[in-house]
DNA sequence: TTGTTATATTTGATATATCAAATATATTTG
DNA sequence: CAAATATATTTGATATATCAAATATAACAA
């Protein structure tokens, strides 16, 4: 396969990019909060900035399948972490609370997700953030017009 | 949660990015070639090109799991792409051979990737797309080291 | 050569991804 | 209002992700 042109590397960049900063951040949570995955505490801190947000919405904000949303909220039902209830404005709607073994996560979770960040981004400057930022957009487009 | 800054919203960006293209890819790949998903391909492209690698090295070139790699090599065994036995050198490893069914595939399958990638990176110069690579290496490297 | 260590693959358990179909409730239209 | 359509969630089927433990073989060291 030789010399590889620019276009042909650059998925597979970015899907290590992202799946190695996956890898190190669940390290991180796993070492100091029990039983709790990545997205799995991306779903605590949207619902607890937007407690009123439906599995719908959620799913939406994290990049999910509405199935999966459904699984993820099962499982973190099931854990203790939430409680789900039916919405009495809108009984399609399942309200979702975070529950006092839910909130005790989201205590732990903001600094070992801004250390996280921190060393992943470590030398890279803001402009080189908004340069990848604009190009991102750009492929995020183009796939989705 | 007001204005987010850079660094909060970058991980975001590389994860849509990345699922984005993979949703256009898969979709594209379907509408000509039944049962055959992205990363089956990838592995139909590396075996073709390198058709001495063993299971922990096609793993590697496209960031999957050996237990991922072992059931995914599985499926494509059963529905006929690929036909696996062991090496005679090294019993320990695996030959997997392209069938005949999996080099129909091969056939099919650059125009659909160069067109991808070609839709997905319109309107991004050879300039930018050094920059992202260049971006996404930093972050790969502060992960990893 | 035997015991120890390393490597490749598999298996089990659990979590997530994705599509299509099913269900329940809301909203709109004739 | 009744019928048609839209929306939110669930379920089933299948694929993949990840860790840890098991298995098989190879390579190395005493």
């Amino acid at each position: 396969m030789n010399i590889k042109t620019p276009s042909q590397v650059i998925f597979y960049s970015i899907e290590r990019a992202i799946k190695e900063y996956r890898k190190l951040a669940q390290k991180k949570i796993s070492d100091k909060i029990d039983n709790i995955t990545v997205d799995q505490g991306n779903i605590l801190l949207f619902l607890h900035h937007y407690p009123e947000l439906s599995q719908k919405e959620i799913a939406e904000l994290i990049f999910k399948d509405n199935a999966s949303m459904t699984r993820m909220i099962d499982l973190m039902v099931k854990k203790g972490y939430l409680a789900r209830s039916v919405n009495n404005n809108d009984r399609r709607r399942h309200t979702i609370d975070i529950t006092t073994k839910g909130k005790e996560v989201l205590k732990k979770l903001p600094p070992i997700i801004s250390q996280n960040r921190s060393k992943a981004l470590e030398g890279i400057t803001e402009d080189e953030m908004n340069q990848l930022e604009h190009i991102l957009n750009k492929i995020i487009m183009n796939c989705t017009k």
